[in-house]
DNA sequence: TATTGTTATACTCTATAACTATA
DNA sequence: TATAGTTATAGAGTATAACAATA
């Protein structure tokens, strides 16, 4: 379709494989940790990370846990299944609405959460952030921010022109 | 042991869940493109890409294929199965060190690889480089080359003391 | 003895599609 | 009819440990 078949140059190849070792090696070291310390995935602990420290009520919907977190709904169902079983938080279904599950954090969840969270900032602070001023965390942010932002809300075209979470 | 927990302050945080969200973000499309365009992998295009971008012979070890690519040696042989399979790589004893596989990219896997990665590079310009100037690539390849160099030069320590690719 | 690589095994996680129930 | 969530199923990927072969 396209007869210009745009090329990334070499600050652009540069940039995009050192983001993806970087997030790489940060994610496993930190499953690593979490594993180890409070027996979590990752995807665990950022559902606890959620409803603990996020949500004011300790409460979400599974819907709304699913954005951001999950790829798909049943992944949500079997993390959260996990979840409960751990006794690390509580599905009810909602009053106002009866198709819809809320999620509450348990105060073994928040324990959970208060027992694995100095390790982890640990790690991060260690592997991520050492060889960072103030001033290069603040640019980082600043740049990686609109880029989230951006991806949110444009979803893959041409190349992947699948939606993430609707039916054909 | 430490008393006093290094909390991560809010620009931490928050270039820390935008890194990782991010780069979790572009993997999940990038792996939707390859899998579409040609049936890889996100690991079996990063093999696919060092044999046939990066090394000038198209061969390397086993060994140092692992480094970078892979967390572990079992996953490396069963991905360079995969792709041996698929035609994409041929194995062959080392004639220095019979201990040594070599792996080489067929003609095949350069044309896979040649195959799949225009759209790589599209999905990769749209979702990540789209929303940033030229300026704004080269200060993020900046920062982000250090902590990457950094991560491979020191494993975590205190809370994940395990080391990557040898026995106790 | 140390290194290179493979294999057997078991496990975690994920996505798809079919299904139930409520709005 | 559309939305919320679950379940069954099947597949991909990984790590651990034991193993064989070579340095």
């Amino acid at each position: 379709m396209a007869d210009t078949p745009p090329r990334l140059d070499d600050v652009q190849l540069e940039a995009y494989f050192a983001l993806m070792e970087v997030a790489g090696l940060l994610r496993h070291a930190v499953e690593q940790q979490l594993r180890e310390a409070g027996d979590l995935s990752y995807v665990q602990f950022q559902l606890l990370a959620r409803l603990g420290l996020d949500s004011a009520t300790g409460s979400e919907r599974m819907t709304d846990l699913a954005d951001g977190v999950v790829y798909s709904r049943s992944a949500l169902t079997y993390q959260a299944a996990l979840l409960e079983k751990a006794g690390l938080v509580a599905r009810a279904p909602s009053e106002h609405d009866e198709r819809s599950v809320v999620v509450t954090i348990t105060d073994a969840g928040r324990a959970r959460l208060a027992a694995v969270l100095p390790g982890h900032t640990e790690v991060v602070r260690q592997q991520l952030f050492q060889p960072l001023s103030r001033a290069d965390t603040k640019a980082l942010s600043g740049l990686l921010s609109p880029v989230r932002d951006h991806m949110r809300a444009a979803p893959p075209r041409s190349a992947a022109p699948r939606r993430r979470k609707d039916q054909d």
